[in-house]
Parts: C-alpha cells; sequence; structure tokens
DNA sequence: TTAAAATTTTAGACAAGCCTAAAAAATAAA
DNA sequence: TTTATTTTTTAGGCTTGTCTAAAATTTTAA
C-alpha cells in the first residue's frame, strides 16, 4: 500500500518522464513537489526500496513498470474525477483539479469502475488529456502545440498543457476552449507571439499562450 | 485545518456523546478508534490544545461548539457520499461504507454543496440515518430500536443502528430493508429473542439483531 | 586538467501519530 | 480505610515525511 505521498511523487515522476524524457533528477522532483532536494532524495530511496522506481546514486530516477501502472492509475482516477465534477456537478473546467488531487488518492477499485461506467467511459478529461482505460492504456493522440503552428495553419483545440485556474480563466474569457477551431492568421518571428482567430474574433496572444495550447490540425 | 487522524477522532467522539452521553472516557475513545489509550490521550490532548474539545485529565473530553460542528460536517460528508454511491453508482448498501469513510475527509465546500443538490437534497443516508444540512442542524427523528418493542407491535424499519457489511448482508437474505413493515410475534423473556413477521414472512431473530434495528412504530 | 559551480546525498532535527512499559490517579473491594 | 484493581497519563521509542547544514559527487569553465 503506498501512503499520499508517495503517490504524488509517482504521479510527478510520471509526468516528468513524460515531458522530458526517462530518468529525471532529483532537483526536477524536488521542484515538481515543492519541496527540497533533501527530501526528494529520501522519497526517492523509500520508493526505490519499493521496486517502483529504479534509481541509482547521483543518476536520476525512473519509474518501473510497477510504478508507471501505479501511477497511471491515480491519473485515471484524476481524470474520471474531473468528468464527473463537471459533467455531473457542473463545475467549471478551471474549478476541478484541486479536489480531482484529493479524490485520486481515494481507493476503491470498485469505485473507479462504477465512476467509469456512470460517466459513459470517457476519453478525455475536461483539459482534452486522455484518460487511461482501466489496464492503464492511453490511446495516443496526434497533437500539436499551436506554437509549432505556421502562419495560416488551422486546427481544433484539443487539450491544455497547462491547467491553471489563471490561464483557463483567460481561455474563458476569450471563449477558447476544448473545439474552437483556431487559426493562425500573423506569427512574430521575434518573440513568437501570434495574431489568431477563434470562430469570428481575432486575438493576439503571446508565446506563452501558444505553448499551452494543443490542437489538431486539420 | 485538522489532519485525517484528527478528524477521525472528532467523529469518533461525536458518536461516542451521542450514544453514551456527554463526556467520553480515555478508553472509550481508544476502543472507538481501535488503538492504545496511551494514543487517544496523545490525541486528547492535542485536540484540546486546537479547543475542539474540552478536557480535564481523568476526567473523559466533551466536544465543544467548534468541535462538534466540525464532526457534524464530516458525518455530513459521509451520508451524502453513501447516497450517491447507493443511488448513482449502484452500489449495495453494505458496499459503501469504507468507501464513504475515505471520502468523507475531503475538503471543499463547494464540492459538497454541489453534491447536495445532485442528490436531491436526501434526509436520510441508505442506512436510515439523518443527514445534518449544511448548518449542521440534525432533524430529530423518533424512532425506537426493534428491541423495545412488546409482543404483537409493529412498525416501519427507518434505520439500522450497526451498519457493518456482514449485518447488512444478514438483513439482504432476509429481504429486510429500510420501509420493511416488522411485526412482533412472540417475544421470549428469558433471552429476548423475537418471532417477527415481514411481509408474508416469519423469522426468528436474536436481541443482537433486534437491537440493531430501528422502527417507526404505528 | 584542475578549480569553481551546481547537483545530490547524508547527517541530524522535528512534528504527527502510533507503540510498550511504567507511573500516577481514581475507583472498587476487603 | 487501607488495599487491590482499573483507568489514565507519562516517558521513551519508532516511522513517515519534512527541514537545514554540511559533505560528497558530478558538471562546467578557466
Amino acid at each position: 500500500m503506498f501512503t499520499l505521498a508517495e503517490e504524488n511523487y509517482l504521479k510527478a515522476i510520471f509526468h516528468l518522464e513524460n515531458d522530458y524524457g526517462t530518468g529525471v533528477s532529483t532537483n526536477a522532483i524536488a521542484d515538481k513537489m515543492d519541496t527540497r532536494a533533501s527530501s526528494a532524495t529520501d522519497m526517492i530511496q523509500r520508493l526505490a526500496d519499493k521496486k517502483v522506481i529504479s534509481y541509482q546514486k547521483y543518476k536520476g530516477a525512473s519509474l518501473t513498470k510497477k510504478g508507471k501502472s501505479l501511477a497511471v492509475n491515480i491519473i485515471r482516477k484524476h481524470r474520471l474525477w474531473e468528468v464527473f465534477l463537471v459533467e455531473k456537478l457542473d463545475f467549471q473546467w478551471d474549478e476541478v483539479h484541486e479536489i480531482a488531487e484529493q479524490l485520486e488518492h481515494i481507493k476503491s477499485d470498485a469505485l473507479i469502475q462504477r465512476l467509469d461506467l456512470f460517466l459513459g467511459y470517457p476519453d478525455f478529461d475536461p483539459h482534452g488529456d486522455p484518460i487511461p482505460d482501466k489496464n492503464g492504456y492511453i490511446k495516443p493522440t496526434e497533437k500539436k502545440l499551436l506554437s509549432k503552428l505556421k502562419k495560416n495553419q488551422q486546427g481544433i483545440c484539443v487539450g491544455v498543457k497547462e491547467s491553471s485556474a489563471k490561464f483557463l480563466q483567460y481561455l474563458d474569457t476569450r471563449k477558447i476552449g476544448i473545439g474552437s477551431s483556431i487559426k493562425v492568421l500573423e506569427k512574430e518571428d521575434f518573440d513568437q507571439s501570434m495574431t489568431i482567430q477563434v470562430s469570428n474574433k481575432q486575438f493576439f496572444i503571446t508565446k506563452q499562450i501558444s505553448e499551452n495550447l494543443y490542437l489538431k490540425t486539420i
């Protein structure tokens, strides 16, 4: 059985490996967990003892098969609960993350099985992130950061990379959401800022925005 | 903010005061929490420092207003989640207690507010226990233990005192549940055992059973 | 290729929450 | 009312998960 702290570290390591490749540094983990490197080292050693990460001193950590499976299951729970909160309880997409952070640690396979059924086996959470199935399989999706698009290319918004309340509210005020059609009208070489068209409106956005929006290009 | 352990102690003390009157002993708390008296003393002192119980050495503990309000809120969450599990996820009434024990610690007022709405503001949980409203008010219900009834008296089952899976399954196999009409056909003075009529069937039950079924007498 | 800087680990401390063993207080019994 | 029993508290220890400070290792730069 794993403690809450252990589960959160597993999840953090999973996301770090996903984003930056296998083998993550102690500092990266400490950063993500908003704690000190020494604390991260302690936990890394504990997780290695429990065989959920492989680890060599000074060489960084990687999830083992078992560790990855545990992490994916937590992420599955997190995303299913987010769907529940938005679809059934009418929360906004910027309100659900913190609550799901708590709900993801509830331990009951039957609960998640039934919740999944109740929600109609959804494929994506409210931020466009794929929901792993009960075997841990994550359907690969071809999505591209808006920042990678060139002038005149377009796509449909299928997800957000960052999902802080502030960023999501920024999108809300501009009526940008999952399913929005977005076209690059202008792109500034110097600072990567863009002018984009969303339905019949035009917006000027910075690189920081375009690097956090996933599109499916057409 | 209160830890999980603190919340569980508060809940235990609330139930003990409810069942056996104000001022509960260290041993009673230790017993309920399935821990040692010394551990209970530790926690009692912590809770007293936090002003959620009043406590004098060797004299037992009582919830303060603040402590009671916290405890009732946890119980409210527990019971609402039980309704959710049974009504929405189709769990049986004997399967929900352990899961609700976890869910009751999720911290979000908005979540409980919306869950309550989603469930249609239920008054009772699946075991017939009243659900406190958001101000902590518990509607008083006139209910009587089946064991208090005399020969030929009858009533409608409105709740169970014990809610262990085993006891609930015992009731299930006899088709006894909330709403069942129960009549005392015979009562044995010697050991308080009874013969009861439930719809068109008769059962012989021990004192242990009749002391755990609440009826509303007609 | 050696010195400086950055990263990572170790050592030692602390709070929460539990334990056992022993002491203290309260209660029951002789 | 003194003794025995029960209840409760204290003392000291252990684990988890955190911290700071210092040591060890690796990486970068001169």
